[in-house]
RNA sequence: CGGGGCGUAGCGCAGCCCGGCUAGCGCGUCUGCUUUGGGAGCAGAAGGUCGGAGGUUCGAAUCCUCUCGCCCCGACCA
């Protein structure tokens, strides 16, 4: 049933692995780079779903649905956006035993569907803006799967808007980017970096896409969700055109923006330590866990503990909580498996606690003695509820303080190499590609954006010397 | 596609180099008894097309040929 998880610092991928696989979060499925999310996992996504859909729906986006079929003609309209995804595209060729006329591309995102159909609802300025976004599979063809990370299928929800003017569409691309933070640091406690991608590192088809970057517990960047104005590419090949107020025809502006399942495995790797799983209290599939002890031998004290644990769940009103009662497993065994599942908060509660009318809280955030304490029975279910919040609070800080112990601003070329194998670079950039390329192949670390806060001051490039105006976080990345 | 590793019980593995009795071990499962404050103990039991195909041989998990699949590391990526 259980294996000592690989720790962290001997090989972080096979810690990975082995923590989503032992605490039930995912199994490979019998197709190659494939996964099956378990109810476990399931319940975590469909936390992060539920905490996002709110935000969208509170900017007025609605959800809708399109097919996971797309015309292969459609993929090809807009020349970036072919060649940034024919390469990993699943293409049906044979539908009903016969080979089709054209054929169809298994959605690897849904830009191109979204857009046709956007050229016939959309006629007059009135008919604007449109905000719809979808829960969706999407099928991309990768090379090196990784659970969660990167999977040939995965889940995700992407949104479509179209506007009549650049400065709406902006303002919308940013409104997004401004959810997804706030939905990373608030729900997930995964402090992130907003920002711009370089060009080189944008959607293929976007004037500008924006992301949010968090930094993992080996120190490598994950883009945990992207936000991209499309200008007007995607709205002049699929003839999206509207009659303005001034009877003018006029192409959108469109966006489009997604968050994956990927976001499960940023809280896996943001969170986790050498136990397992540590989970934000706030998406916790099970907030609170109740243990009870119970003597084999003696009826009346078992019955006094169930007693004591129905007394106790009953005042727990919200907090997403469940009693594990298999007194088949010792004790040991249970608060492992809940500290491998992540957890947050353990209340134990055996004869010896009744006699003296407590109970034992045990955070999962800090392991061990010290994160454990006595409460009266009295005042479980207040502690508790104050309690998850401060591990929440506790959560977020403790990954910020990781991320800042690992971002350094060299101020040389030589340093910057160095450093950026250790973390994070915060670094001055001419804006050259050549430069950007250059830190590529020396370092095998990318731009993961430029910061959407930037200092007043000018630079010089990190590469080059010349003057540079932005700020850019480099990193080596999943 | 390049480099590496692995397919033997539900899971994890040994056996293979050097062919030979009935294919082992650990975990889990089932039964019984004892246990329960950090992954319980004892006793018993069930569980196998050795990834697939072909070949060599009196005899193949083991040797040969072909084949399928998965995992890890690189190039591509939410």
């Amino acid at each position: 049933m259980f294996d000592k998880i690989t720790p962290r610092s001997e090989d972080y991928s096979k810690w990975y692995t082995q923590v989503i696989r032992q605490a039930e979060m995912a199994d490979y499925a019998p197709v190659r780079g494939c996964m099956v999310v378990r109810p476990y996992g399931y319940a975590l996504w469909e936390n992060v779903k539920e905490q996002l859909d709110v935000r969208f729906k509170a900017t007025g986006h609605q959800n809708a649905a399109f097919p996971l079929f797309i015309p292969m003609s459609f993929i090809e309209k807009e020349a970036e956006h072919v060649e940034g995804f024919k390469p990993e595209l699943a293409v049906v060729t044979h539908g009903g035993g016969k080979k089709l006329e054209e054929p169809l591309v298994v959605r690897p995102t849904s830009e191109t569907i979204i857009g046709y159909m956007y050229s016939q609802w959309i006629q007059s300025y009135r008919d604007l803006p449109v905000l719809i976004n979808q829960w969706a599979n999407v099928v991309r063809w990768e090379l090196r799967p990784r659970l969660f990370l990167r999977t040939m299928e995965f889940f995700w929800q992407e949104g479509h808007t179209a506007h009549a003017t650049h400065e709406e569409a902006v303002e919308e691309t940013l409104r997004i980017l401004d959810i997804y933070t706030d939905f990373a640091v608030n729900e997930a406690a995964i402090p992130v970096i907003p920002g711009r991608k370089s060009e080189s590192e944008k959607f293929p088809g976007a004037l500008t896409s924006y992301t949010i970057e968090a930094m993992m517990g080996d120190k490598r960047a994950l883009q945990a969700g992207t936000s991209h104005d499309l200008g007007q590419n995607f709205s002049k090949v699929f003839d999206i055109q509207f009659l303005d107020a001034n009877q003018k025809q006029q192409h959108c502006w469109t966006t489009s923006w997604g968050v994956s399942t990927r976001m499960i495995g940023a809280i896996i790797m943001t969170h986790g330590d050498d136990q397992g799983l540590v989970l934000p209290p706030r998406l916790a599939p099970t907030q609170l866990v109740i243990v009870p002890i119970v003597p084999k031998n003696s009826e009346e004290a078992r019955q006094v503990v169930t007693q004591t644990v129905n007394a106790i769940s009953e005042t727990l009103g919200d907090i997403r909580y469940h009693v594990d009662d298999r007194y088949e497993y010792s004790p040991g065994w249970r608060f492992n498996e809940w500290e491998l599942k992540g957890v947050p908060l353990r209340i134990e509660i055996g004869p010896r606690d009744i006699e003296n009318e407590q109970v034992v809280f045990a955070r999962r955030d800090i392991p061990g003695k010290e994160g454990k304490s006595f409460i009266p029975i009295a005042d479980v279910a207040e502690t508790a509820t104050q309690m998850l919040d401060t591990i929440q609070s506790d959560m977020l800080k403790r990954a910020s303080e990781f991320r800042d112990a690992n971002t350094f601003e060299p101020t040389d070329y030589d340093s910057f190499k160095e450093i950026v194998e250790e973390g994070f670079a915060r670094a001055w950039w001419c804006g050259n590609e050549t430069c950007e390329d250059k830190v590529k192949e020396e370092t095998q670390a990318t731009i993961r954006c430029i910061p959407t806060e930037q200092p007043d001051s000018d630079g010089a490039c990190i590469v080059c010397g010349t003057k540079a105006e932005e700020i850019t976080i480099f990193a080596r990345a999943y």
